[in-house]
DNA sequence: CAGGAAAGTGAACAGCGTTTACGGTGAACA
DNA sequence: TGTTCACCGTAAACGCTGTTCACTTTCCTG
Protein backbone atom coordinates (compact mmCIF):
# COMPACT_ATOMS: atom_id res chain seq x y z
CA UNK A 1 0.00 0.00 0.00
CA UNK A 2 1.13 3.83 -0.90
CA UNK A 3 0.92 6.20 1.38
CA UNK A 4 0.00 9.51 0.57
CA UNK A 5 3.47 10.89 1.67
CA UNK A 6 4.73 8.50 -0.68
CA UNK A 7 2.59 9.43 -3.66
CA UNK A 8 3.46 13.06 -2.89
CA UNK A 9 7.03 12.08 -2.89
CA UNK A 10 6.54 10.16 -6.01
CA UNK A 11 5.42 12.90 -7.76
CA UNK A 12 7.99 15.48 -6.62
CA UNK A 13 10.54 13.31 -8.00
CA UNK A 14 8.69 12.84 -11.43
CA UNK A 15 8.49 16.69 -11.42
CA UNK A 16 12.44 17.22 -11.16
CA UNK A 17 13.12 14.40 -13.62
CA UNK A 18 11.01 16.53 -16.12
CA UNK A 19 12.34 19.81 -15.26
CA UNK A 20 16.15 18.40 -15.17
CA UNK A 21 15.11 17.01 -18.88
CA UNK A 22 13.98 20.20 -19.88
CA UNK A 23 16.82 21.77 -19.44
CA UNK A 24 19.07 19.38 -21.13
CA UNK A 25 17.27 19.60 -23.77
CA UNK A 26 17.40 23.20 -24.06
CA UNK A 27 20.86 23.76 -22.68
CA UNK A 28 22.67 20.25 -22.66
CA UNK A 29 24.22 18.41 -20.23
CA UNK A 30 25.80 21.18 -19.28
CA UNK A 31 23.01 22.96 -18.36
CA UNK A 32 21.35 21.11 -15.72
CA UNK A 33 21.81 22.53 -12.26
CA UNK A 34 19.63 22.55 -9.42
CA UNK A 35 18.67 25.74 -8.91
CA UNK A 36 16.98 26.57 -12.34
CA UNK A 37 15.14 22.96 -11.80
CA UNK A 38 14.06 24.02 -8.22
CA UNK A 39 13.36 27.56 -10.16
CA UNK A 40 11.11 25.78 -12.26
CA UNK A 41 9.50 24.12 -9.90
CA UNK A 42 8.63 26.73 -7.43
CA UNK A 43 11.25 25.89 -4.85
CA UNK A 44 14.50 26.29 -3.37
CA UNK A 45 17.83 24.62 -4.79
CA UNK A 46 18.55 23.08 -0.73
CA UNK A 47 14.86 21.39 -1.07
CA UNK A 48 16.06 18.87 -4.10
CA UNK A 49 18.94 17.01 -1.17
CA UNK A 50 15.39 15.50 0.02
CA UNK A 51 15.38 13.85 -3.50
CA UNK A 52 19.10 12.85 -4.64
CA UNK A 53 21.68 13.35 -2.28
CA UNK A 54 23.62 15.52 -5.32
CA UNK A 55 23.20 16.59 -8.85
CA UNK A 56 25.59 13.60 -9.90
CA UNK A 57 23.20 11.49 -8.14
CA UNK A 58 20.37 13.17 -10.19
CA UNK A 59 22.36 13.03 -13.54
CA UNK A 60 23.07 9.01 -12.79
CA UNK A 61 19.43 8.68 -12.38
CA UNK A 62 18.50 10.76 -15.64
CA UNK A 63 20.80 8.28 -17.37
CA UNK A 64 19.34 5.03 -15.99
CA UNK A 65 15.80 6.37 -17.14
CA UNK A 66 16.98 7.17 -20.75
CA UNK A 67 19.09 4.01 -20.92
CA UNK A 68 15.25 2.23 -19.75
CA UNK A 69 13.48 4.71 -22.36
CA UNK A 70 15.90 3.96 -24.94
CA UNK A 71 15.58 -0.29 -24.52
CA UNK A 72 11.62 0.40 -24.86
CA UNK A 73 11.76 2.66 -27.79
CA UNK A 74 14.02 -0.71 -29.46
CA UNK A 75 11.66 -2.79 -28.68
CA UNK A 76 8.87 -1.19 -29.58
CA UNK A 77 10.57 -0.29 -33.27
CA UNK A 78 11.34 -4.09 -33.08
CA UNK A 79 7.82 -5.33 -32.47
CA UNK A 80 6.26 -2.92 -35.38
CA UNK A 81 7.67 -5.65 -37.54
CA UNK A 82 6.29 -8.75 -38.19
CA UNK A 83 8.05 -11.62 -35.67
CA UNK A 84 8.98 -14.06 -38.25
CA UNK A 85 10.69 -11.01 -40.41
CA UNK A 86 13.97 -11.20 -38.39
CA UNK A 87 15.98 -9.30 -40.49
CA UNK A 88 13.05 -6.77 -41.32
CA UNK A 89 13.19 -6.36 -37.17
CA UNK A 90 17.00 -5.93 -36.77
CA UNK A 91 16.92 -3.57 -39.26
CA UNK A 92 13.75 -1.59 -37.46
CA UNK A 93 15.86 -1.74 -34.12
CA UNK A 94 18.45 -0.03 -35.59
CA UNK A 95 17.44 2.58 -37.34
CA UNK A 96 15.83 3.33 -33.86
CA UNK A 97 18.43 3.40 -32.33
CA UNK A 98 20.53 6.02 -34.79
CA UNK A 99 16.72 7.70 -34.75
CA UNK A 100 17.19 8.39 -31.02
CA UNK A 101 20.24 8.92 -30.88
CA UNK A 102 19.33 12.03 -33.58
CA UNK A 103 16.36 13.12 -31.99
CA UNK A 104 18.05 13.16 -28.25
CA UNK A 105 21.20 14.72 -29.01
CA UNK A 106 21.75 15.73 -25.22
CA UNK A 107 20.39 12.58 -23.58
CA UNK A 108 22.39 10.72 -26.09
CA UNK A 109 25.57 12.40 -24.71
CA UNK A 110 24.43 11.61 -21.43
CA UNK A 111 23.96 8.05 -21.89
CA UNK A 112 26.23 6.96 -24.21
CA UNK A 113 29.21 9.80 -24.37
CA UNK A 114 32.09 9.61 -21.17
CA UNK A 115 30.21 9.78 -18.48
CA UNK A 116 30.37 12.07 -15.40
CA UNK A 117 33.34 11.47 -12.99
CA UNK A 118 32.43 8.98 -10.28
CA UNK A 119 29.27 7.30 -12.21
CA UNK A 120 28.77 3.70 -11.99
CA UNK A 121 26.32 1.73 -14.15
CA UNK A 122 24.21 0.59 -11.26
CA UNK A 123 25.46 -3.12 -11.18
CA UNK A 124 22.10 -4.60 -10.24
CA UNK A 125 21.78 -8.29 -10.16
CA UNK A 126 19.65 -8.77 -13.08
CA UNK A 127 20.82 -9.59 -16.80
CA UNK A 128 24.65 -7.42 -16.85
CA UNK A 129 23.65 -6.37 -19.79
CA UNK A 130 24.00 -2.47 -21.34
CA UNK A 131 20.82 -1.96 -18.98
CA UNK A 132 18.20 -4.11 -21.05
CA UNK A 133 20.00 -2.08 -24.39
CA UNK A 134 22.26 -3.91 -26.18
CA UNK A 135 20.06 -7.04 -25.13
CA UNK A 136 17.82 -6.27 -27.74
CA UNK A 137 19.89 -6.71 -30.19
CA UNK A 138 21.56 -9.54 -28.61
CA UNK A 139 18.23 -11.77 -28.78
CA UNK A 140 17.49 -10.79 -31.84
CA UNK A 141 20.81 -11.82 -33.48
CA UNK A 142 20.62 -15.51 -31.16
CA UNK A 143 16.85 -15.91 -32.65
CA UNK A 144 18.57 -14.69 -36.06
CA UNK A 145 21.34 -17.46 -36.14
CA UNK A 146 19.13 -20.16 -34.45
CA UNK A 147 17.08 -19.90 -37.83
CA UNK A 148 19.53 -18.82 -40.65
CA UNK A 149 22.77 -20.44 -38.98
CA UNK A 150 24.59 -17.65 -40.39
CA UNK A 151 28.72 -18.34 -40.38
CA UNK A 152 30.14 -17.44 -37.19
CA UNK A 153 33.87 -18.30 -35.74
CA UNK A 154 34.64 -21.55 -34.59
CA UNK A 155 35.51 -21.69 -30.81
CA UNK A 156 39.21 -22.52 -31.88
CA UNK A 157 39.53 -19.44 -34.48
CA UNK A 158 38.92 -16.93 -31.60
CA UNK A 159 42.10 -15.26 -29.95
CA UNK A 160 42.53 -17.13 -26.66
CA UNK A 161 42.18 -13.21 -24.83
CA UNK A 162 39.04 -12.77 -26.34
CA UNK A 163 37.30 -16.55 -25.97
CA UNK A 164 38.19 -16.42 -22.24
CA UNK A 165 36.11 -13.13 -22.32
CA UNK A 166 33.51 -14.67 -24.14
CA UNK A 167 32.79 -17.54 -22.18
CA UNK A 168 32.82 -15.11 -18.92
CA UNK A 169 30.12 -13.21 -20.26
CA UNK A 170 28.16 -16.11 -21.32
CA UNK A 171 28.04 -18.00 -18.39
CA UNK A 172 27.42 -14.86 -16.29
CA UNK A 173 24.38 -14.42 -18.50
CA UNK A 174 23.22 -17.74 -17.86
CA UNK A 175 23.37 -19.06 -21.68
CA UNK A 176 23.54 -22.56 -22.87
CA UNK A 177 27.12 -22.82 -24.45
CA UNK A 178 25.73 -25.88 -26.33
CA UNK A 179 22.85 -23.65 -27.77
CA UNK A 180 24.81 -20.62 -28.70
CA UNK A 181 28.09 -20.80 -29.37
CA UNK A 182 31.08 -17.89 -28.88
CA UNK A 183 31.45 -16.91 -32.30
CA UNK A 184 27.74 -15.88 -31.96
CA UNK A 185 28.97 -13.34 -29.27
CA UNK A 186 32.17 -12.41 -30.83
CA UNK A 187 29.48 -11.64 -33.70
CA UNK A 188 27.03 -9.40 -31.82
CA UNK A 189 29.68 -7.42 -30.22
CA UNK A 190 31.20 -6.72 -33.62
CA UNK A 191 28.32 -5.61 -34.80
CA UNK A 192 27.48 -3.28 -31.77
CA UNK A 193 30.98 -1.65 -32.04
CA UNK A 194 29.89 -1.04 -35.82
CA UNK A 195 26.65 0.45 -34.94
CA UNK A 196 28.28 2.01 -32.14
CA UNK A 197 30.61 3.66 -33.28
CA UNK A 198 28.69 5.04 -36.93
CA UNK A 199 26.00 6.49 -34.60
CA UNK A 200 28.06 8.09 -31.87
CA UNK A 201 30.06 9.55 -34.34
CA UNK A 202 26.94 11.08 -36.27
CA UNK A 203 25.72 12.27 -33.23
CA UNK A 204 28.89 13.85 -31.90
CA UNK A 205 29.40 15.67 -35.49
CA UNK A 206 32.58 13.74 -36.07
CA UNK A 207 31.76 12.53 -39.60
CA UNK A 208 30.92 16.14 -41.29
CA UNK A 209 34.63 15.63 -42.80
CA UNK A 210 33.94 13.29 -45.01
CA UNK A 211 29.75 13.21 -45.15
CA UNK A 212 27.25 15.91 -44.26
CA UNK A 213 24.36 13.27 -44.17
CA UNK A 214 25.51 10.09 -42.76
CA UNK A 215 22.39 8.24 -43.41
CA UNK A 216 23.57 6.30 -46.47
CA UNK A 217 26.14 5.33 -45.06
CA UNK A 218 23.99 3.90 -41.98
CA UNK A 219 21.98 2.33 -44.56
CA UNK A 220 24.67 0.36 -46.37
CA UNK A 221 26.37 -0.49 -43.27
CA UNK A 222 23.57 -1.78 -42.05
CA UNK A 223 22.91 -3.89 -45.48
CA UNK A 224 26.28 -5.05 -45.13
CA UNK A 225 25.57 -6.46 -41.52
CA UNK A 226 22.55 -7.89 -42.68
CA UNK A 227 24.08 -9.50 -45.51
CA UNK A 228 26.77 -11.11 -42.77
CA UNK A 229 23.88 -12.19 -40.96
CA UNK A 230 22.68 -14.33 -43.51
CA UNK A 231 19.86 -11.47 -43.91
CA UNK A 232 18.99 -11.90 -47.76
CA UNK A 233 16.00 -9.67 -47.98
CA UNK A 234 15.98 -6.25 -49.64
CA UNK A 235 16.57 -4.18 -46.42
CA UNK A 236 11.89 -3.12 -47.30
CA UNK A 237 11.75 0.45 -45.88
CA UNK A 238 13.26 3.11 -43.78
CA UNK A 239 15.36 5.00 -45.88
CA UNK A 240 14.16 7.75 -47.75
CA UNK A 241 15.21 7.94 -51.41
CA UNK A 242 18.21 10.51 -51.42
CA UNK A 243 15.83 13.58 -51.50
CA UNK A 244 18.36 15.78 -50.06
CA UNK A 245 20.90 16.45 -52.44
CA UNK A 246 20.59 20.62 -52.53
CA UNK A 247 23.46 22.39 -50.43
CA UNK A 248 26.40 20.96 -51.99
CA UNK A 249 28.67 23.18 -53.65
CA UNK A 250 27.74 26.14 -50.30
CA UNK A 251 31.05 27.67 -49.58
CA UNK B 1 61.08 38.80 -37.20
CA UNK B 2 59.46 38.34 -33.80
CA UNK B 3 59.68 41.13 -31.20
CA UNK B 4 60.23 40.67 -27.38
CA UNK B 5 56.65 40.83 -26.80
CA UNK B 6 55.79 38.17 -28.89
CA UNK B 7 57.71 35.91 -27.38
CA UNK B 8 56.25 36.82 -23.70
CA UNK B 9 53.02 36.41 -25.50
CA UNK B 10 53.54 33.05 -26.36
CA UNK B 11 55.47 31.91 -23.65
CA UNK B 12 52.50 32.98 -21.90
CA UNK B 13 50.01 31.34 -24.00
CA UNK B 14 52.57 28.03 -23.52
CA UNK B 15 52.09 28.40 -19.88
CA UNK B 16 48.33 28.68 -20.18
CA UNK B 17 47.66 25.51 -22.20
CA UNK B 18 49.67 23.84 -19.81
CA UNK B 19 48.07 24.60 -16.67
CA UNK B 20 45.30 23.96 -18.66
CA UNK B 21 45.99 20.94 -19.63
CA UNK B 22 47.38 19.69 -15.76
CA UNK B 23 43.81 20.82 -14.68
CA UNK B 24 42.40 18.77 -17.10
CA UNK B 25 44.28 15.09 -16.87
CA UNK B 26 43.74 15.72 -12.89
CA UNK B 27 39.73 16.52 -13.14
CA UNK B 28 38.28 16.11 -16.17
CA UNK B 29 37.41 18.15 -19.04
CA UNK B 30 34.62 20.15 -16.72
CA UNK B 31 37.44 20.63 -14.17
CA UNK B 32 39.13 23.40 -16.17
CA UNK B 33 38.54 26.88 -14.92
CA UNK B 34 39.73 30.15 -15.81
CA UNK B 35 40.49 31.06 -12.04
CA UNK B 36 42.65 28.05 -11.01
CA UNK B 37 44.63 28.23 -14.45
CA UNK B 38 45.27 31.69 -13.89
CA UNK B 39 45.29 30.83 -9.73
CA UNK B 40 48.51 28.44 -11.08
CA UNK B 41 50.05 31.28 -13.20
CA UNK B 42 50.15 33.61 -10.16
CA UNK B 43 47.83 35.50 -12.05
CA UNK B 44 43.89 36.67 -11.90
CA UNK B 45 41.56 35.30 -14.44
CA UNK B 46 40.28 37.85 -16.28
CA UNK B 47 43.79 38.61 -17.42
CA UNK B 48 43.35 35.07 -19.44
CA UNK B 49 40.87 37.25 -22.06
CA UNK B 50 43.76 38.67 -23.10
CA UNK B 51 44.89 35.23 -24.65
CA UNK B 52 41.37 33.81 -25.10
CA UNK B 53 38.42 35.76 -25.57
CA UNK B 54 36.09 32.97 -23.38
CA UNK B 55 36.68 29.38 -21.72
CA UNK B 56 35.01 27.87 -24.67
CA UNK B 57 37.64 29.31 -27.27
CA UNK B 58 40.25 27.99 -24.79
CA UNK B 59 38.75 24.64 -24.72
CA UNK B 60 38.65 24.79 -28.75
CA UNK B 61 42.11 25.44 -29.02
CA UNK B 62 43.06 22.64 -26.75
CA UNK B 63 40.82 20.07 -28.87
CA UNK B 64 43.13 21.39 -31.86
CA UNK B 65 46.16 20.88 -29.89
CA UNK B 66 45.59 17.43 -29.17
CA UNK B 67 44.10 16.62 -32.28
CA UNK B 68 47.67 17.65 -34.04
CA UNK B 69 49.21 15.63 -31.12
CA UNK B 70 47.26 12.56 -32.16
CA UNK B 71 48.48 12.98 -35.81
CA UNK B 72 51.72 13.26 -34.28
CA UNK B 73 51.51 9.97 -32.64
CA UNK B 74 50.00 7.91 -35.19
CA UNK B 75 52.59 9.09 -37.45
CA UNK B 76 55.67 8.13 -35.43
CA UNK B 77 53.88 4.86 -34.31
CA UNK B 78 53.27 4.32 -38.27
CA UNK B 79 57.07 5.53 -39.16
CA UNK B 80 58.24 3.32 -36.42
CA UNK B 81 57.29 0.08 -38.57
CA UNK B 82 59.15 -0.03 -42.27
CA UNK B 83 57.39 1.60 -44.98
CA UNK B 84 57.57 -1.55 -47.15
CA UNK B 85 55.30 -3.15 -44.67
CA UNK B 86 52.09 -1.45 -45.02
CA UNK B 87 49.79 -3.81 -43.03
CA UNK B 88 52.49 -3.29 -39.64
CA UNK B 89 52.32 0.81 -40.49
CA UNK B 90 48.28 0.36 -40.71
CA UNK B 91 48.17 -1.67 -37.22
CA UNK B 92 50.64 0.25 -35.60
CA UNK B 93 48.75 3.55 -36.12
CA UNK B 94 46.05 1.69 -35.22
CA UNK B 95 47.46 0.44 -32.19
CA UNK B 96 48.57 4.30 -31.70
CA UNK B 97 44.90 5.13 -32.01
CA UNK B 98 43.98 2.81 -28.84
CA UNK B 99 46.85 3.51 -26.92
CA UNK B 100 46.59 7.25 -27.03
CA UNK B 101 42.80 7.07 -25.61
CA UNK B 102 43.16 5.10 -23.01
CA UNK B 103 46.83 6.78 -22.01
CA UNK B 104 44.99 10.34 -22.16
CA UNK B 105 41.07 9.76 -21.48
CA UNK B 106 39.83 12.91 -20.23
CA UNK B 107 41.84 14.44 -23.87
CA UNK B 108 40.29 11.56 -25.69
CA UNK B 109 36.69 13.19 -24.21
CA UNK B 110 37.59 16.59 -25.61
CA UNK B 111 38.48 15.65 -29.02
CA UNK B 112 36.46 12.75 -29.84
CA UNK B 113 33.55 13.04 -27.19
CA UNK B 114 30.36 15.48 -27.59
CA UNK B 115 32.05 18.44 -28.87
CA UNK B 116 30.97 21.42 -26.28
CA UNK B 117 27.60 23.72 -27.78
CA UNK B 118 29.15 26.52 -30.06
CA UNK B 119 32.16 24.66 -31.20
CA UNK B 120 33.36 24.40 -34.68
CA UNK B 121 36.24 22.42 -36.03
CA UNK B 122 37.49 25.00 -37.92
CA UNK B 123 37.26 24.40 -41.35
CA UNK B 124 40.49 26.44 -42.22
CA UNK B 125 41.25 25.84 -45.83
CA UNK B 126 44.39 22.26 -46.30
CA UNK B 127 42.80 19.10 -46.42
CA UNK B 128 38.98 18.64 -44.87
CA UNK B 129 40.08 16.10 -43.22
CA UNK B 130 39.59 14.73 -38.98
CA UNK B 131 42.21 17.59 -38.31
CA UNK B 132 45.10 15.39 -40.60
CA UNK B 133 44.36 12.54 -38.12
CA UNK B 134 41.98 10.29 -40.54
CA UNK B 135 44.28 11.22 -43.20
CA UNK B 136 46.82 8.84 -41.67
CA UNK B 137 44.72 6.22 -42.01
CA UNK B 138 43.71 7.38 -45.24
CA UNK B 139 46.50 7.53 -46.58
CA UNK B 140 48.10 3.95 -45.69
CA UNK B 141 44.97 2.38 -47.19
CA UNK B 142 45.47 4.41 -50.44
CA UNK B 143 49.24 2.93 -50.82
CA UNK B 144 47.90 -0.41 -49.52
CA UNK B 145 45.69 -0.41 -52.18
CA UNK B 146 47.54 0.47 -54.74
CA UNK B 147 49.79 -2.42 -53.84
CA UNK B 148 47.19 -5.03 -52.98
CA UNK B 149 44.63 -4.34 -54.72
CA UNK B 150 42.25 -5.88 -51.94
CA UNK B 151 38.46 -5.76 -53.33
CA UNK B 152 36.22 -2.79 -52.71
CA UNK B 153 32.89 -2.42 -53.89
CA UNK B 154 32.15 -1.49 -57.50
CA UNK B 155 30.97 1.90 -58.13
CA UNK B 156 27.86 0.99 -59.00
CA UNK B 157 27.37 -1.33 -55.61
CA UNK B 158 28.00 1.74 -53.76
CA UNK B 159 24.10 3.16 -53.26
CA UNK B 160 23.53 6.48 -55.14
CA UNK B 161 23.31 8.50 -51.88
CA UNK B 162 26.23 7.69 -50.36
CA UNK B 163 28.26 7.33 -53.55
CA UNK B 164 27.20 11.19 -54.45
CA UNK B 165 28.72 11.98 -51.02
CA UNK B 166 32.06 10.03 -51.58
CA UNK B 167 32.37 11.56 -55.03
CA UNK B 168 31.83 15.31 -53.16
CA UNK B 169 34.92 14.55 -51.03
CA UNK B 170 36.97 12.66 -53.49
CA UNK B 171 36.68 16.08 -55.90
CA UNK B 172 37.00 18.33 -52.24
CA UNK B 173 40.13 16.26 -51.67
CA UNK B 174 41.34 16.58 -55.02
CA UNK B 175 41.77 12.98 -55.51
CA UNK B 176 42.29 11.77 -59.00
CA UNK B 177 38.93 9.84 -59.46
CA UNK B 178 40.53 7.07 -62.36
CA UNK B 179 43.38 6.62 -59.92
CA UNK B 180 41.43 5.73 -56.04
CA UNK B 181 37.95 4.53 -56.76
CA UNK B 182 34.74 5.48 -54.44
CA UNK B 183 34.59 2.02 -53.00
CA UNK B 184 38.55 2.31 -51.59
CA UNK B 185 36.78 6.05 -49.58
CA UNK B 186 33.58 3.72 -48.66
CA UNK B 187 36.06 0.68 -47.36
CA UNK B 188 38.49 3.49 -45.07
CA UNK B 189 35.02 5.21 -44.09
CA UNK B 190 33.73 1.79 -42.97
CA UNK B 191 37.15 1.04 -41.38
CA UNK B 192 37.41 4.39 -39.30
CA UNK B 193 33.86 3.32 -38.15
CA UNK B 194 34.80 0.75 -36.88
CA UNK B 195 38.35 1.51 -35.14
CA UNK B 196 36.78 4.78 -33.48
CA UNK B 197 33.61 2.61 -32.31
CA UNK B 198 35.62 0.48 -30.51
CA UNK B 199 38.35 2.46 -29.45
CA UNK B 200 35.34 5.39 -28.04
CA UNK B 201 33.30 2.56 -26.53
CA UNK B 202 36.57 1.54 -24.61
CA UNK B 203 37.86 5.40 -23.47
CA UNK B 204 34.03 5.86 -22.41
CA UNK B 205 34.05 2.31 -20.07
CA UNK B 206 30.81 1.23 -22.44
CA UNK B 207 32.28 -1.84 -23.16
CA UNK B 208 32.43 -3.54 -19.53
CA UNK B 209 28.75 -4.63 -19.56
CA UNK B 210 30.48 -7.66 -21.49
CA UNK B 211 34.27 -7.45 -21.93
CA UNK B 212 36.52 -6.14 -18.70
CA UNK B 213 39.85 -5.92 -21.11
CA UNK B 214 39.02 -4.79 -24.68
CA UNK B 215 42.50 -5.41 -25.92
CA UNK B 216 41.93 -9.20 -27.62
CA UNK B 217 39.13 -7.55 -28.92
CA UNK B 218 40.85 -4.74 -30.47
CA UNK B 219 43.17 -7.12 -31.81
CA UNK B 220 40.66 -9.44 -32.62
CA UNK B 221 38.89 -6.48 -34.82
CA UNK B 222 42.44 -4.93 -36.13
CA UNK B 223 42.96 -9.11 -37.63
CA UNK B 224 39.41 -8.74 -39.30
CA UNK B 225 40.29 -5.33 -40.68
CA UNK B 226 43.79 -6.30 -42.34
CA UNK B 227 42.29 -9.56 -43.55
CA UNK B 228 39.77 -7.71 -45.13
CA UNK B 229 42.71 -4.67 -46.36
CA UNK B 230 44.62 -8.17 -47.85
CA UNK B 231 47.42 -8.22 -45.42
CA UNK B 232 48.19 -11.39 -44.66
CA UNK B 233 51.08 -11.28 -42.66
CA UNK B 234 50.73 -12.22 -38.87
CA UNK B 235 50.59 -9.47 -37.73
CA UNK B 236 53.98 -8.95 -35.89
CA UNK B 237 53.95 -7.40 -32.13
CA UNK B 238 51.55 -5.48 -30.36
CA UNK B 239 49.23 -7.47 -28.19
CA UNK B 240 50.49 -8.86 -25.08
CA UNK B 241 50.74 -12.85 -24.42
CA UNK B 242 47.28 -12.30 -22.57
CA UNK B 243 49.31 -12.20 -19.49
CA UNK B 244 46.65 -11.02 -17.30
CA UNK B 245 43.56 -13.27 -16.53
CA UNK B 246 43.44 -12.67 -12.81
CA UNK B 247 40.39 -10.94 -10.99
CA UNK B 248 37.81 -12.83 -13.04
CA UNK B 249 35.30 -14.21 -10.93
CA UNK B 250 35.41 -11.24 -8.23
CA UNK B 251 32.01 -10.72 -7.15
C1' DC C 1 -3.07 14.53 21.66
C1' DA C 2 2.09 14.14 21.72
C1' DG C 3 6.07 12.95 19.19
C1' DG C 4 8.73 12.63 15.26
C1' DA C 5 9.84 12.09 10.60
C1' DA C 6 9.56 14.46 6.31
C1' DA C 7 9.63 18.64 3.46
C1' DG C 8 10.96 23.06 2.60
C1' DT C 9 13.24 27.73 3.63
C1' DG C 10 16.91 31.25 4.19
C1' DA C 11 21.47 32.30 4.96
C1' DA C 12 25.94 31.29 4.12
C1' DC C 13 30.44 29.41 1.99
C1' DA C 14 33.23 28.65 -1.75
C1' DG C 15 33.66 28.48 -6.35
C1' DC C 16 32.70 29.78 -11.26
C1' DG C 17 32.73 32.91 -16.13
C1' DT C 18 32.60 37.39 -17.46
C1' DT C 19 32.55 42.58 -17.62
C1' DT C 20 34.10 46.99 -16.27
C1' DA C 21 37.15 50.56 -14.86
C1' DC C 22 41.54 51.41 -13.70
C1' DG C 23 46.93 51.32 -13.17
C1' DG C 24 51.42 50.42 -14.83
C1' DT C 25 55.10 49.24 -18.27
C1' DG C 26 57.40 49.01 -22.31
C1' DA C 27 57.77 49.85 -27.18
C1' DA C 28 57.35 52.99 -31.00
C1' DC C 29 57.32 57.41 -32.90
C1' DA C 30 57.87 62.58 -33.35
C1' DT D 1 64.59 62.65 -25.73
C1' DG D 2 59.94 63.07 -24.61
C1' DT D 3 55.31 61.61 -25.62
C1' DT D 4 51.89 58.63 -26.83
C1' DC D 5 49.57 54.49 -27.04
C1' DA D 6 48.88 49.60 -27.24
C1' DC D 7 49.37 46.00 -24.29
C1' DC D 8 49.22 43.43 -19.82
C1' DG D 9 47.50 42.82 -15.54
C1' DT D 10 44.50 43.89 -11.31
C1' DA D 11 40.48 44.81 -8.23
C1' DA D 12 35.79 44.94 -7.80
C1' DA D 13 31.55 43.55 -9.00
C1' DC D 14 27.41 40.82 -11.11
C1' DG D 15 25.10 36.77 -11.35
C1' DC D 16 25.41 32.18 -11.52
C1' DT D 17 26.61 27.45 -9.53
C1' DG D 18 26.66 23.04 -5.76
C1' DT D 19 26.40 22.22 -1.08
C1' DT D 20 25.77 22.59 4.07
C1' DC D 21 23.52 24.11 8.19
C1' DA D 22 20.07 25.68 11.30
C1' DC D 23 15.48 26.41 11.41
C1' DT D 24 10.34 26.13 10.66
C1' DT D 25 6.20 24.08 9.05
C1' DT D 26 3.37 20.23 8.04
C1' DC D 27 1.50 16.01 8.32
C1' DC D 28 1.49 11.09 9.72
C1' DT D 29 1.68 7.84 13.48
C1' DG D 30 1.33 5.76 17.79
Amino acid sequence: MTTRRERLREATVREIQEAARRHLRAHGPAGISLRAIARDMGMTAPALYRYYASLNDLLAAMIESYKAEIGEALEAARDAVPADDLGGRLAAAARAFRRWALDHRPEFTMVFGAPPPGYEPRAEGEIPSAGGLGVVFFTLLTDLWRRERFPVPADEDIPAGLREQLEHFSTSCGLDRADLPLGLIRVFVGCWVRLYGLVAMEAFGHVHFVLDDAEPLFEAELAEVSAMLGITRPLPPGHSPSASAAQNAAS
